[in-house]
DNA sequence: CTAGGGTTAG
């Protein structure tokens, strides 16, 4: 059959309609058109239609697209290389061998990035090594651009010292090279050898002060974070939403609320480009620096097609799971669902926390149940965790035991605190003995157990097994996390250990607490000495309950800022019962609310009541 | 008509 236009192909009417086809359905019908006229036998035609498909955001344009390249008679290498470059491994790898095959077709420069790129997917090197062979072999990888793809792929599979020779052995860098490799060390945990890379490079750019700074913040040192993001803006450097995303998570956890105030003026100020990540970001400080009505406005008031995203929702959900708005959670799970958002494992994580916190026990069964069977996530540790939590919590503490016992995967560390707390909460000391030795004797390194144990013995008064417990935990030579408060203070952060001297106004806050103690107790406050865990006098162990970081930090926010100032502390691990109980009296006694983040959640003190309810 | 680096909720 004669092609009749063979020579003026290009100027087919239907060359110039496929190129605005938006919508798949419009696709297939072109393809169709394509296929009739036998316009499909040409290389350009389909080559246009695969490259409509790759810009469509529907999930199955991929596919379609991947079927009209295998079934094009004469496809061209562009096809190829966009699809490669599309497809998930490992598909984009046979495809690619699928294309060294074809005598008509010789890969180019893109081909081989791309192609080196899907073995970062790979789990071994040896596909991405018979690559650069191969690249070698063409007199492709002078460019910096393939060398910048094999630093990302030896990075990706945690080679560092391959990433690094390639790096050190190439005659041209550009800053792609430099941000590549100081990625490839974030990537593996090494922060320290990103910061070396980053202090030797000639140049930077935004994208080199976001990795370091998204590094510390991987490794928890939120503090470097905050001062390398203030070099940045000595430097004249100018942050971006991917910047401004990663700082503000360093706000949440140093509870930095005035800079992350300013974070989000700055975004506003400087027109920075808003996402779903951001706005949650956003959401997430507001929410973790105990401003729980500015992160419900800001949610409220963003963009509908913000919203279309799940971030921001579960940013807002988790906010109203750690202040015990559990009321509030639920309706907005129930709103979620009316919007068409599909819940994932996190919404599910901070709904089962919300639950807990509400001593919602009924519901949590319930939801945890539609995990599987409505919404098709299979639950995983961390919502086992959460219902261990909730059961244990709420006094059913043989059903959490029976629960643990039959979930389908081993129980972590976090699962048996869980079970060791709520045996602690309901004084039941016969199961927290026997959990206790069982975790003792298979992990006896984990001492968040070991101490939930000895002081479910020192609460009831077993001193001797408590001491014991100590004694052990002493062996392993590793000493438990000690407790530890800070507060804010006109931007900078005062941090205070249990029985700390070493803050500047040590005397004064030591004064302070004596005469918060004799009105605390002259309103009624009466010590809970069950909480401490050493075989001492009961003056002692009051003197010692009295000089817990939370108390210090309170004291000095006391006395630094004016009558009526609400007090917001941080603290890293749960509140102890004892502060729980002088920290109501003080809101009182005092006329001031405190807010005091703890390692789970939010307490807000007002008038003599927590926001918990006592119930944490 | 295609390139390579950085955001991630509990």
């Amino acid at each position: 059959m004669a092609t009749p236009a063979r020579l003026s192909i290009l100027d087919h009417p239907i060359l110039a309609l496929l190129g605005k086809l938006r919508t798949l359905p419009h696709v297939q019908q072109a393809h169709a058109h394509l296929v009739v006229s036998g316009l499909v036998r040409h290389s350009f035609p389909p080559s246009k239609l695969i490259q409509v498909l790759l810009s469509l955001p529907s999930t199955s344009s991929l596919p379609y697209a991947h079927l009209l390249l295998l079934h094009s008679p004469s496809p061209n290498l562009f096809s190829f290389n966009s699809l490669i470059r599309a497809l998930p491994f490992p598909s984009s790898l046979l495809l690619f061998r699928g294309l060294l095959r074809s005598p008509l077709l010789l890969p180019n420069n893109y081909t081989l990035a791309f192609a080196l790129h899907a073995c970062c997917f790979c789990s071994s090197r040896a596909e991405g090594e018979q690559l650069r062979a191969q690249s070698l072999r063409r007199g492709l990888e002078s460019s910096v651009f393939v060398h910048n793809v094999v630093i990302k792929m030896y990075s990706c599979l945690g080679l560092l010292q391959d990433a690094r020779k390639v790096f050190d052995e190439m005659d041209e860098r550009d800053l792609f090279s430099w941000n590549s490799l100081m990625a490839g060390y974030v990537g593996v945990g090494d922060v320290r050898m990103a910061r070396e890379v980053f202090d030797d490079m000639p140049e930077r750019d935004v994208v080199s002060w976001s990795t370091v700074i998204a590094g510390y913040v991987q490794e928890g040192s939120f503090t470097e974070a905050m001062e390398l993001f203030r070099e940045m803006q000595l430097a004249g450097a100018r942050p971006n939403e991917f910047t401004l995303t990663t700082v503000l998570a360093a706000c949440s956890n140093l509870v930095a609320l005035e800079q992350g105030k300013w974070i989000h003026m700055y975004i506003d100020k400087a027109k920075i480009k808003m996402n779903d990540r951001l706005l949650a970001a956003l959401i997430d400080m507001y929410s973790k620096c105990g401003d729980a009505e500015s992160a419900l406005r800001l949610f409220n008031s963003a963009d509908n097609a913000l919203k279309s995203s799940i971030r921001p929702w579960n940013a807002m959900l988790s906010g109203f799971a750690i202040h015990g708005l559990s009321e509030a959670a639920i309706q907005h799970f129930e709103r979620m669902k009316m919007e068409n958002i599909a819940p994932d494992k996190v919404t599910f994580v901070s709904l089962l926390n919300a639950c807990s916190h509400g001593r919602l026990v009924d519901k949590g069964r319930l939801y945890f149940e539609s995990m599987k069977s409505i919404h098709g996530i299979d639950p995983e540790i961390e919502h086992y965790g959460c219902m261990v939590d909730l059961l244990g919590r709420a006094g059913h503490l043989k059903e959490a035991e029976e629960f643990i016992k039959s979930m389908p995967v081993t129980p972590d560390t976090a699962i048996w605190s869980a079970l060791l707390a709520a045996c602690k909460i309901h004084r039941d000391t016969v199961m927290g003995d026997r959990i206790g030795k069982l975790v003792n004797n298979s992990e006896p390194e984990n001492l968040g157990c070991q101490v939930l144990l000895a002081n479910i013995y020192s609460s009831s008064g077993r001193w001797v097994d408590a001491k014991d417990v100590r004694k052990n935990m002493g062996i392993t030579g590793r000493r438990k996390t000690p407790g530890c408060s800070s507060i804010e203070l006109d931007g900078m952060f005062h941090q205070f250990f249990v029985g700390d001297r070493s803050h500047p106004q040590t005397k004064q806050i030591y004064l302070f607490l004596e005469e918060m103690y004799t009105k605390l107790k002259m309103a009624g406050y009466v010590p809970e000495i069950g909480e401490v865990l050493l075989d001492i006098d009961g003056e002692d162990r009051e003197t010692v309950l009295s000089r817990h970081s939370e108390k210090l930090a309170i004291a000095f926010a006391l006395m630094n800022t004016p009558p009526g100032t609400p007090i917001r502390i941080v603290k890293n691990l749960r509140v102890c019962g004892d502060c729980h109980h002088a920290t109501k009296f003080i809101s009182k006694v005092y006329e001031r609310v405190i807010i005091v983040r703890d390692r789970i959640r939010f307490h807000h003190f007002e008038d003599g009541f927590c926001s918990c309810k006592d119930y944490w």
